[in-house]
DNA sequence: CTGACTATATTCAACATGCATATAGTAAGA
DNA sequence: TCTTACTATATGCATGTTGAATATAGTCAG
């Protein structure tokens, strides 16, 4: 059999794929922020340094801009450039709310998952 | 700002990227299993008719072969077609060892998130 | 022999992500 | 002033995952 491209249990793909968006529209529904700054408080839920791809970041905050669920403004900071500030929209907050019974359900499955592993190993 | 291309909260782009293989990993740890046959039992880790492809599901078969993680032969049927009855390997079930650490990582952070949301709309 | 069912497989397009790179303003120090 | 480091935003390319549609073919009942 001729070998497909593949990639094994890589620790560059466990990603938590679309979860960023949603930390972004939670960080931005707390309070208003900007891309750069979003970046520490992105830590809090997990990316760390080799889980946040900077690009993904700025690409991400667009993405949801086009879609209204953020808008921005370019403020002056006290120290730096200039930066786009994000807020959260209603329809953001609204996206967000719809988000909840998907993540529940998600838990519930890799809950479930990881009870029958350890269920069938502990023989 | 001109527009790019995005698609909403879509319950079709909810879906558990990578879980697929996960869960056949799983279930061919337990017992042999053949494509087809297997869509029944995915039902079990939340994979009902939307949620799955039939595509997908012989297409990761496919690709976990490659990887070594399973391994395939042709048996006869008591009824119908052939099937392609896979087996999981030595690798295959160190693979899954290996993804369980990664599973109780996106669990405790969705938890994180679920958590945060309702703290802050409980007020 | 025909249609329903079982079973496996592939192609195409859409989308998400990582990595690298580009751009540019600000600030501190030599 | 010049240079360097830092802050800040943005884009291009390659890779990988997925869904939908489609292709192929054997089995079995009537």
């Amino acid at each position: 059999m001729e070998k497909r491209g593949f990639r094994c249990c890589d620790i560059k793909y466990h990603k938590m794929e679309r979860l960023l968006e949603i930390c972004l529209l939670l960080l931005l529904f707390e309070n208003e922020g900007y891309g750069y700054g979003l970046i520490e408080q992105l830590s809090d839920y997990g990316f760390t340094g080799e889980d946040l791809n900077i690009g993904s970041l700025y690409r991400t905050l667009r993405k949801l801009e086009d879609q209204d669920l953020v808008s921005s403004v370019w403020k002056e900071a006290n120290q730096g450039p200039k930066r786009r500030v994000y807020t959260i929209t209603d329809r953001g907050k609204e996206e967000l709310h719809n988000w909840l019974p998907v993540l529940k359900e998600r838990k519930a499955r890799i809950e479930q998952v990881i009870a029958t592993y350890e269920k069938i190993t502990s023989v």
